[in-house]
RNA sequence: GCCCGGAUGGCGGAAUUGGUAUACGCGCACGACUUAAAAUCGUGUCUCGUAAGGGAUGUGGGUUCGACUCCCACUCCGGGCACCA
């Protein structure tokens, strides 16, 4: 047989197959539709990357599986090839976009034909070509006419570099996401897309689709739900600074001075008798209106000035300090205890999320918190934490009882040591606490007087001094054992310090004596390790350090008669009270539409001076792009287009007078926002796909409808993946697509990194170029290495060394069809065949494309030492590689074909497809009575020890296998003399001996 | 800071989801074939120990007859978000 020369093998089938077009997918077919999809490459002058091929191969694995079990696939590929890099390099170069678009889709085209992928070519699309965005531009218009496309004036993240204005999502770390460079915010009038239309249902839907849980979150997370208040505070002109204080009726006049009011948007209404201030975002225009009241009004002033002036990443810099400025002579009212509290601005507060105003709760907000403690604004305490005691949790049944209980800190300032209880004995159940000194409130007992009569009886000391209570209450729930009942206490902590030692004797009784009872002095660091029950701890880490935001949902305090409520329903009730509106915001931002740049869709948009902003009609799209001589820059931040006077100046549509193209054009992720439904029908004329085909490549059912399987990279999460859902949502609310998502089931893949587990870059120069390895190993060979590399949805790293591995593995399949096939079967081979089927099978479906391949390596090194092997089990075998190694197996597949039965195949030319393509042959089944072993070897423990091992028969029932196991000779050398307590048998496992 | 991943031999990674840890591949060592080399095939390859046996899945604890797998606390690495009230 002659040498296995991938070279011949892969060229000569690939012309084959595209001579027969097998791949052609038919949108006429009784078959049952398979629509598998990765995302279309952009057409780099780099050349495929090998992180294309590992995605590629993937679905292509998938399609040609799906194919052998009869469906009809469409499998497609395209070019997503408007964008900056292709411009930069025309820029540069003065070469054409349109030409460079050309030359690298060339070169990407040959790439992946060299791969073997299985895509229909006849359907290949490119965003760039006239036919092609003539949709995207006509989609655009659809939005406009809806209002779902306008212009607004907003500030831009602009980068001075690219010149060019950046969606959120493209500025990385307050830099350009492409050149680096640090962005800066421009008011720009600019289009926009009211994606935040669509938020409750994009967030929604997620529940309708098969996506990795991860991506749903990360979804969730950017648009960014969440349900709170709107809650409105009436501002009036601060009575102090207005009115005479001697003036008896200074409340009731102040009252008359009411200024507007202003709305806060909170998600813890709950926390509202803890607002001590409102602070307004520099941008919210009401601050216009309201200077006209400030005391302060130049320093206000000065400082809207100032925080407008801050590049991006200042505001957003890690250690950044917050900044504020009170509003002198105005007071707001909290609406839920009547009080007045001071109106700041500060840069802290975002003025596009909510209503650009809130209520500060420094005691539950750390940023409050944070600003609080900066301007001495007052914190005040209204949640309590909640601690359940879980050593000791309340008992059903048992009585609930309430108290008021006071926890003692106890310092010696001399030696900064703190007393701590220990109690000893079983009286909590098997906890023994470590905590301050505890008592109970007596009735009409101040706190103080309790403290002292507490520290007397239980410490003894008698000269000690109240320094102050810390405002920091906490409820705690426990079964109290002594008297059998549960306690909800709500617990004050004071600080005393000791001012001798002199003491009285304690007075012991049956709880409380020397044997349970012990007092130590511990040093303020050792406090937070000694102590073991929350209050304490919690308490005390609030007042060594000064004090923290608690910010986690709790027990209401200080909240007049909401006390005692939980955060929860308080927060409905509370709302209610206050005459507040239950509400939901998003973080997600509408989408700013426009580039200025020149490679990209034109905005099919007339200026009119009479007429507004018309749309171009229908009929005249597509709105070209105009040839021009200069790609570069304007200084203005204009697009290239505005120079073109020919080009700009036009008609208006309605009224025939003069008037102005729009300029700016769309970014590249307008092209790929419905990509997937051009596919479905790529040469219609009259609409971008027609609904039967979208009806039969989609399905027809609306919920559970779309692309069957879509894979791509986790890096389009929150872009392209969150853009093409909204597209689709939007056409299928005109009735334009049948399904309500676009992709039912998505994957991800995991990146490639260069050797030494980096990134691939050129600037590292560890990019590997698949070419090379094409022409060295074969496409079939990258192909098998790429997905025995790794888990395929994680991050593997490159070895080309290790690609020796797969071309052994194509070259020992080749050697076995070499062999002299017989009809007779060899069992034990036979047997793992079939397991080997299985196991493929079902990895295919999960993507465990390594453990699959590693399970056909170990069936062929079987194979290769058998001297018999069935033709049919042969068959069999290249059947579930063909996805994986499709050349090779086409080839050996074809040579069967044409071999007498008893040939070695190599003695053979095989003519050219003698048969059917075995990429159309049956997917085999497995048959589950060769799986099943008769007898088989298990391992037997002895106390958790593997000590021997068994053979046992598939007929043999459990008593007989724990009798053979204990009659082992090994196993009863460790039971002997031991008696035997347990016996457990896991089927096909193990038998496991407890002594 | 918050969220999501991850950590297993010299290396990439397996482990039926609580049941014989290290499958498969790379590398390495030895052997066969060869005049020789390459290729190929075979054998071995976590660790300590002559053996019996012991110890190992980032660290420390826990649950269990039994833990890479579950729970608690932590360390390191990767990715995302970042004042979202």
């Amino acid at each position: 047989m002659k040498k296995y020369d991938h070279k011949k093998i892969e060229l000569k089938v690939q012309k084959e197959w595209e001579k027969k077009k097998i791949y052609f997918a038919s949108s006429e077919s009784k078959k049952p539709k398979f629509y598998s999809l990765i995302e279309f490459p952009y057409p780099s002058a780099a050349g495929l990357h090998v992180g294309h091929i590992r995605s590629n191969t993937a679905m292509d694995i998938i399609s040609r599986k799906r194919r052998m079990e009869g469906y009809n696939v469409l499998y497609p590929i395209g070019w997503d090839a408007f964008g900056l890099p292709t411009e930069n390099y025309a820029i540069k170069t003065g070469i054409h976009p349109t030409k460079v678009t050309k030359d690298n889709t060339d070169i990407f085209r040959k790439q992946l034909k060299a791969l073997g992928f299985s895509f229909d070519w006849s359907r290949e699309i490119n965003t760039t070509d006239p036919a092609y965005y003539k949709w995207t531009q006509w989609i655009f218009l659809q939005f406009f006419k809806k209002g779902l496309a306008y212009k607004a004036e907003i500030p831009i993240n602009w980068c001075p570099k690219d010149k060019i204005g950046l969606a959120n999502e493209e500025v990385i770390d307050g830099k350009c996401e492409r050149c680096g460079e640090v962005t800066e915010k421009r008011m720009k009038e600019q289009w926009m897309l009211a994606i935040t239309k669509y938020a409750e249902r994009l967030h929604k839907d997620l529940d309708l689709v098969d996506y990795p849980e991860r991506v749903k979150l990360s979804q969730r997370n950017w648009i960014g739900k969440s349900e709170g208040s709107l809650i409105s505070f009436q501002l009036i002109v601060d009575s102090k600074v207005s009115f005479n204080k001697k003036d008896t009726n200074s409340k009731l006049k102040a009252k008359n001075q009411k200024l507007e009011a202003i709305s806060v948007f909170t998600t813890r209404a709950d926390t509202i008798f803890g607002a001590t201030y409102v602070v307004l975002a520099p941008e919210h225009p009401l601050v216009a209106k309201l200077l006209e009241q400030v005391k302060n009004k130049k320093d206000v002033e000065k400082y809207i000035k100032d925080a407008k002036k801050k590049s991006e990443i200042e505001r957003t810099a890690n250690d950044k300090i917050k900044t504020g400025i009170e509003l002198k002579g105005i007071k707001a009212i909290n609406p839920a205890n009547n009080e007045e509290i001071p109106v700041w601005i500060a840069d802290y507060v975002l003025p596009d999320y909510g209503t650009g105003a809130i209520m500060a709760v420094p005691a539950h907000d750390e940023r409050d918190f944070e600003f609080a403690k900066k301007y001495n604004l007052p914190i005040k305490q209204v949640i309590m934490p909640y601690n359940l005691d879980t050593n000791n949790p309340p008992r059903q049944g048992k009585e609930n009882t309430k108290r008021e209980v006071v926890h003692i800190i106890l310092r010696n300032p001399k030696n900064k040591t703190i007393l701590i209880e220990f109690l000893k004995g079983e009286k909590w159940g098997n906890f023994e606490p470590k905590n301050f000194i505890i008592g109970g409130i007596e009735e009409k007992e101040s706190l103080i007087k309790t403290a002292f009569r507490e520290i007397k009886e239980e410490t003894g000391y008698i000269n000690v001094k109240f320094v102050e209570e810390i405002s920091f209450e906490v409820q705690a729930e426990f079964y109290a054992a002594h008297k059998d009942v549960n306690r909800i206490v709500h617990v004050h902590t004071l600080v005393f310090d000791l001012i001798n030692e002199e003491k009285v004797e304690i007075k012991e009784d049956e709880y409380f004596n020397k044997d349970s009872h012990e007092i130590k002095w511990i040093p303020y660091e050792k406090v937070i390790e000694t102590v073991n029950i929350p209050d304490d701890k919690m308490t005390w880490k609030y007042f060594f350090e000064g004090g923290f935001a608690f910010s986690e949902k709790g027990i209401l305090t200080n909240s007049e008669k909401f006390n005692g409520l939980s955060s929860l329903e308080a927060q409905k009730k509370i709302t209610e009270f206050v005459g507040g509106k239950i509400v939901t915001k998003f973080k997600l931002r509408d989408w700013v539409f426009s580039r200025q740049r020149y490679w990209g869709e034109p905005i099919p948009i007339v200026n009119c001076e009479k007429c507004g902003l018309v749309p171009v009609p229908e009929k005249d799209l597509p709105l070209k792009l105009p040839k021009i001589k200069n790609y570069k820059l304007t200084e203005t931040g204009e697009s290239p287009l505005a120079g073109i006077s020919k080009w700009v100046n036009t008609k208006c549509p309605k009224c025939k007078d003069k008037a102005k193209r729009e300029t700016d054009t769309m970014p590249n992720w307008a092209g790929s926002s419905w990509y997937y439904l051009r596919y479905t029908d790529t040469k219609n004329k009259k609409e971008f796909a027609s609904k039967k085909n979208l009806k039969y490549w989609l399905g027809s059912d609306s919920k559970h409808g779309g692309v069957d399987w879509y894979n791509g990279g986790m890096e389009h999460t929150t872009l392209h993946l969150l853009y093409s859902r909204f597209w689709h949502k939007f056409l299928y609310d005109l009735k334009l697509v049948p399904t309500i998502e676009p992709y039912m089931k998505r994957t991800s893949h995991g990146m490639i990194l260069g050797e030494g587990g980096v990134k691939m870059s050129k600037s590292l120069g560890n990019v590997v170029n698949p070419d090379k390895i094409v022409k060295i190993y074969g496409a079939d060979t990258l192909r098998v290495y790429e997905m025995f590399i790794g888990p395929f949805e994680e991050a593997v790293v490159w070895n080309t060394d290790s690609i020796i591995g797969a071309r052994r593995f194509i070259e020992k399949i080749w050697r076995i069809g070499n062999k002299k096939f017989v009809t007779a079967s060899n069992l034990e081979l036979k047997k793992l065949l079939h397991k080997t089927i299985k196991k493929v099978s079902e990895d295919i479906e999960t993507m465990r494309f390594n453990t699959a391949i590693s399970a056909m390596m170990i069936l062929t090194t079987e194979m290769e030492k058998s001297d018999k092997i069935d033709v049919e089990d042969y068959k069999k075998f290249l059947k579930i590689l063909s996805p994986f190694a499709p050349h090779i197996a086409e080839e050996l597949w074809q040579k069967i074909h044409s071999a007498p039965q008893g040939l070695a195949l190599g003695s053979l030319k095989a003519r050219p497809f003698p048969a059917e393509s075995i990429h159309f042959s049956k997917w085999p089944k497995w048959d589950e009575n060769l799986i099943k072993d008769d007898e088989m070897k298990i391992a037997v423990q002895v106390n958790g020890k593997i000590r021997a091992e068994i053979v046992i028969k598939n007929i043999e029932n459990e008593e007989d296998i724990k009798k053979k196991a204990l009659s082992d000779q090994i196993v009863s050398k460790f039971t002997a003399g031991k008696e035997i307590k347990k016996i457990i048998y896991v089927k096909n496992r193990l038998v496991s001996i407890v002594v």
